[in-house]
DNA sequence: CTATTTGCAAATAATTTGCCCATGG
DNA sequence: CCATGGGCAAATTATTTGCAAATAG
């Protein structure tokens, strides 16, 4: 990731620390840099190995519980929205998902404009594409109605930042 | 889901057995009907309550190898794409995800014409959508490189149905 | 019959927790 | 200071594997 792109991810991770009260430790700088410079979408293990060449003390433990703490400061997205597992769809007809925020509940959705979505320029890096496919991520009925009375959850988790 | 797609599925399911030389077994059968019948995109765990159900000494372990062996033969897909475990992202910009489907690779993906995709109707039971987030699935250029000589790649993978 | 597939138990991998010590503000 | 966070080890959960016995074709 270019320099300046993080430099600007390491002020957005100092201004939210701040303004949730949270202690900027040296250990929780590392591994918010190191997912801020990765480009790869890296799983926990990854970012583990690469934070413990700087702090080699670093537990994979502590790793584990800063990703949840930025998930739910909004620092950081989970790729897909299903975390944890297997999540299966024996429905081979086109569609696409609605995909709840809060509960993870996923809904079959056909929808024919979705269905046309196509790219408007080549891909980058040669990527040849089969198909696309959907994602509307919002909340639920059940969740909608709960909304406000949830715990832990700050700000920032559902939005784009432009 | 009703009776008529699960016995479309069915007979989906044992085609394909057949094509591939597979043998259709009664947990086979009973593991597929499952899936073919669920709504909830569910996980293992599930499946196995619910196959245990109508057979009592059903393994855990025989629902884990026969949803393996679903997805390879183009029985059943991965909601999400990733299987396992997470995969994290910390850039927070308006962006989209192509994704490798056999080496499960992410790489972000900027486009305008993405940015705007919106469903063309009424979300189905009441949804709140905030945002879309559209998937490209394909192979990378070192995949793609190596398509033809891969082993176990039976067929129906990728494609759409219709 | 005989190649596959199952069930079981054990192995491995992934993630979370409890608790006591260290440290940032 | 002292509340928050880190490290370690143990616990839990998820997934895979090896192998003898069962069974589909």
């Amino acid at each position: 990731m270019s320099p300046s792109v993080i430099e600007k991810r390491m002020r957005l991770f100092g201004d939210r620390c701040a303004e949730l009260g949270l202690a900027a430790t040296h250990q929780r700088r590392a591994i918010y840099r190191a997912l801020a410079e990765s480009e790869r979408h890296p799983q926990p293990e990854a970012i583990y190995r690469r934070v413990k060449r700087r702090i080699p003390t670093i537990s994979l433990a502590t790793v584990y519980k800063n990703i949840k703490t930025f998930v739910e400061m909004g620092l950081l997205r989970e790729v897909g929205c299903e975390a944890g597992s297997y999540r299966l769809d024996a429905n081979l007809d086109r569609h696409h998902h609605l995909v709840c925020v809060n509960c993870k509940s996923v809904v079959d959705f056909y929808d024919r404009k979705l269905d046309q979505v196509r790219a408007g320029q080549a891909s980058p890096g040669n990527f040849r594409i089969f198909r696309y496919q959907v994602e509307a991520l919002g909340l639920c009925p059940a969740c909608r109605s709960k909304q406000g009375l949830r715990k832990n959850k700050k700000r920032g988790q559902y939005g784009q930042s432009r």
